[in-house]
DNA sequence: TTTGATTTTGAGCGACTGTTCAAGTTAAAA
DNA sequence: TTTTAACTTGAACAGTCGCTCAAAATCAAA
């Protein structure tokens, strides 16, 4: 055979992931990512053959990430919902300030990419679509196991959540209303249980 | 005296406006704006100063529009809440295909300026909270006529549609969900009255 | 009609962009 | 030890970026 490659591709891509996130896609620079990933031009395009090709892998390691984080919360919490605020209390409240961005790197990809025909504007909806049905997934079983009502079914469920939970993370990237978060998600989760 | 200026100040802010609000400010070069605009790079920099400069009046342009377009639905209506409604519907539904995005201007510009200290992100902080403050004389009125209780201040009013409002616009910025969008603002208005 | 302050023009600057590729390095196979 | 395929390096390319400024054009006042 012959040499072998330096990197552990998932650490760059992580590492990736985190700087695309926090300044976006075309504010990220190819240098910018190498000094991050501590890799030369070449080796970077042999790897991941574009600059849009690393963005394409960052995001979809991001959404495995969050769904990884969301697993975690869940087999340590007693119900679904329980483990879903959990999770939204850690993005909104506790990792906020260690996070690259308040905001979701899927929805901020949504936004950025305005050319609706763009490879990568597509892949933010088939990911945004495919966190959807694991939302949808999750609603199913909060409803089987009593914890909601089926007055809406659970794939509207599934949207509600989103709904809220971007619009509270858009709400809270800014300073100074840190200490209204929780009262919001627990008028999120109120409701959610009312509908 | 000397020359006169030959273009109108209003509709350059406004054309420049709509294509930031498309694209975002570091996917438009100033060349798509000399284009869209029909002014050579000299005319721009000395009105404007700056690419920053053009982009930073478009913003505060576009705030004045969705304030005047609120007002243009609150004086059509016969309560608070109908024309905020109607607003939410026109933004949402009817104007969605015509808009330059499906998501808020400054929303956009508040994801896109990850440096916490930039002019731009402290721009869109400012504009978002004039906005807030806006929303929260609303929803006083709201109160005041008995169109809503006072369970809530009317900033938490505020703060709430404005969760709402984002987390929807940002759910139908995609495609195929159009027949979804009239029920989920009736249900947004219907929980802001059972709040 | 001349003057002169003001605006418009657009070629072009230096910096930076995404990307390439020839040359160098590495290590398993022969 | 030699070979050789795979990987890394980084100088450099062509294009684009935000922006400048000397020159040309404009028009009210003199």
């Amino acid at each position: 055979m012959a040499n072998k490659v330096k990197f552990e591709r998932e650490n760059v891509v992580r590492v990736a992931s985190q700087l695309f996130w926090q300044k976006g896609f075309h504010a990220t620079s190819t240098r910018d990512l190498q000094e991050a990933v501590n890799m030369r031009p070449g080796s970077i395009y042999s790897a991941f053959g574009s600059k849009e090709g690393l963005y394409s892998e960052s995001l979809k390691d991001y959404t495995v990430q969050m769904k990884t984080q969301i697993e975690g919360f869940l087999s340590s919490a007693d119900t679904v919902l329980g483990g879903l605020r959990a999770f939204v209390e850690n993005v909104v409240i506790k990792t906020k300030d260690c996070s690259p961005s308040a905001i979701c790197m899927l929805v901020k990809a949504n936004s950025e990419f305005a050319e609706k025909d763009s490879n990568l504007y597509e892949l933010s909806l088939e990911l945004a679509a495919q966190f959807e049905a694991y939302l949808t997934q999750l609603f199913t079983q909060a409803i089987n196991k009593g914890e909601l009502s089926n007055t809406l079914t659970a794939v509207e469920y599934a949207r509600f959540f989103q709904v809220q939970f971007t619009g509270l993370r858009g709400y809270f990237n800014r300073p100074g209303v840190e200490q209204l978060a929780q009262s919001m998600i627990n008028q999120m989760f109120m409701l959610i249980k009312k509908l």
